[in-house]
DNA sequence: GATGAATGAGTTTTCATTCAT
DNA sequence: GATGAATGAAAACTCATTCAT
């Protein structure tokens, strides 16, 4: 049933959120009000349950980038755009906690990264035509700066739920420093912990 | 006896960093060498283990920091600071992967990131006196930076192992920033995972 | 369900009674044909099975003295439940290791123990009314002494099994002695390991 | 070292006294002050070492029954023997712990019950041919008895550290009724926990 | 003789996953 | 479709025992 995803989808979310990907799937059975099995019937295994959960995440900021990319203003469409994917990042532990391990084999979970990182490089095209930010960053820059953020703010937000702002604030001066030197290393496509060396990597 | 504790915490590094710290003490120990036993007889509970680990760590950050205190040139020796510590992240994903967790309970831990921040707030204080850095940055947000460095490059270091000094290079830019405006939300003293409502928390 | 919870719980009787506390979990959920998990799943821990098991044991002592209360021959009556309690006990050694032990903190048992001295305090006050055992005998001396008479039986029961019999004698003679001199240290209500010194020790 | 082994016994006496048998080799040597290899040294396993402490326990009862078997009054030493076993037990619970189990394969130990009881036949003897006691009372029941009464008082001894005296003094009426039926099940020689069925039980 | 580091089998417990009802 | 009982692999941790120093 349609309703019970949404149950579930939430009830993971959630119960990842405060507990990390180390939760159990009867945890989450529980929260959602429902049996173990039924978990099962809608996910085929715990991998597939984080993937959706991501997906879902991944959706959700695709979705805000592409309504920004209608906006008038570059600069804000951006900065709107980065602000409100902290929070949502800040709000959720597993997609930082995920990104970052080798395991993440979902295709659907890369494809949606590749067409975040297209979404948010429209977004970032503008705001760099305009002058507004730096022009070596890309979109892909922009994505990854998201996890970044909330990981340096991270060790601050029990004590201090807002800190995330200040490190953002910082990261969009850099982002605008447009007279500082040319950042080495441009983010290829963001081959998620694919095997390495398919292409050449610049020292 | 000596020479097996060193092993076990090179394993324990190197496995940690590969797997997490979900990786068990068995694999541990076989990638030691040694029995299953015997990291329990240096190491009480995997919890020590990884506590230790941290210290380690922590401990070279500090040695660095505190060297780097003797140069000449403050501008430099942040720089080294900052590029020696994201490098050492990198080769150890354990440290971000710990200190997000409510679990982090090891006094001796706690201690010890409270001696680094302090260290570099020595470093950060003669940088920031000679304008080489804008006035409201503190040694805790230098370390918090650090964290946030690697993980904003974390997904690229698969197939770019070098992508981190992309953004060293951007976070530099915006320490750099001095005529920007201030930032919000400064740092309180790192007390990681401390429960929180001591003091105030500035919006 | 109610099926395999049974098989526990007569396996568990069984293998503690013949291997003592000491036996694993793994054992009994082999001699019940069933797998680990399943035990765990029926007794959240070895403890709740260990208790589960003594409360059966403890519930069917009680239902004895109950029904016992009904018959006319208060004598008969107590004899018949002494007998029926020695041979309970000698069946299953559970409860002779368990009642010793510093860590029955279940308050299930504690309570079924204190129902227990209830009931065999009315089979008693009978008994001890209509002169056929001396006056100072409580209830709890009933229940302690079902114990005591299986212990000093115990080390001949491989190769004496009504060994028992002998001892239940010799204590409902030493019971009968109505003329003897009074009892020292009645014993208090039956607070099993219980923080010492709530209330004064006679000499 | 005879001085290490005196040691270890009286280290593995309290420790096992206070923990069980449960309690493990490594806490015994530290008691000791010393280290875990030279327990090994002096016992080679640990039932080894609980046959040893259990033969000191039953020398020691040997020994007072014999000085006691010199003594002029047999009832009074038959007393003395009594009160003097069963607070030696309630000091120490292994022997109760081991002599209910069917690991007792030490043949040192069945010796030295074997001459306990004997010993305490030689008492026995003299207070049944005085009419001080029933006629049929045997040096073995006298033996099992001691157990027995320190099982029927251990529940109490937390709170009421002497109730074994009550449970004592009933035994003792028991013993003394000289008029009441004869006893079953006359204890055949004390075979611990030997295979069965070597010769015929009565009824 | 004494030491204590190393071992590895064994214990309790958890949890993703399966499947009969 | 939903349920939740059963499964069994795997984890952290313990401890009797061995043996090089």
């Amino acid at each position: 049933m349609v309703r019970n995803r949404q149950l579930l989808l939430q009830a993971a979310t959630a119960t990842f959120a405060e507990l990390g990907t180390e939760a159990s799937m009867g945890e989450i059975a529980h929260r959602a009000g429902l049996a173990k099995g039924t978990v099962f019937r809608h996910f085929a295994s715990k991998d597939e349950l984080i993937a959706a959960i991501m997906l879902q995440m991944l959706d959700r900021l695709i979705g805000t980038a592409e309504r920004l990319a209608e906006e008038d203003d570059a600069t804000a469409a951006l900065t709107a755009f980065m602000t409100g994917g902290v929070e949502a990042l800040v709000a959720d532990r597993t997609f930082c906690e995920v990104i970052g391990q080798p395991s993440l084999e979902d295709s659907g979970v890369r494809d949606a990264i590749g067409r975040l990182c297209d979404a948010a490089e429209t977004l970032t095209a503008r705001a760099r035509e305009q002058g507004a930010i730096r022009g070596d960053i890309t979109g892909t820059d922009i994505v990854l700066l998201l996890a970044g953020i909330h990981q340096t703010a991270a060790p601050l937000l029990a004590t201090q739920p807002h800190a995330w702002r200040r490190y953002l604030e910082l990261t969009l001066d850099g982002l605008r420093s447009t007279d500082a030197r040319a950042l080495p290393h441009p983010p290829r496509h963001l081959h998620l912990n694919a095997h390495p060396a398919d292409d050449e990597l610049s020292l």
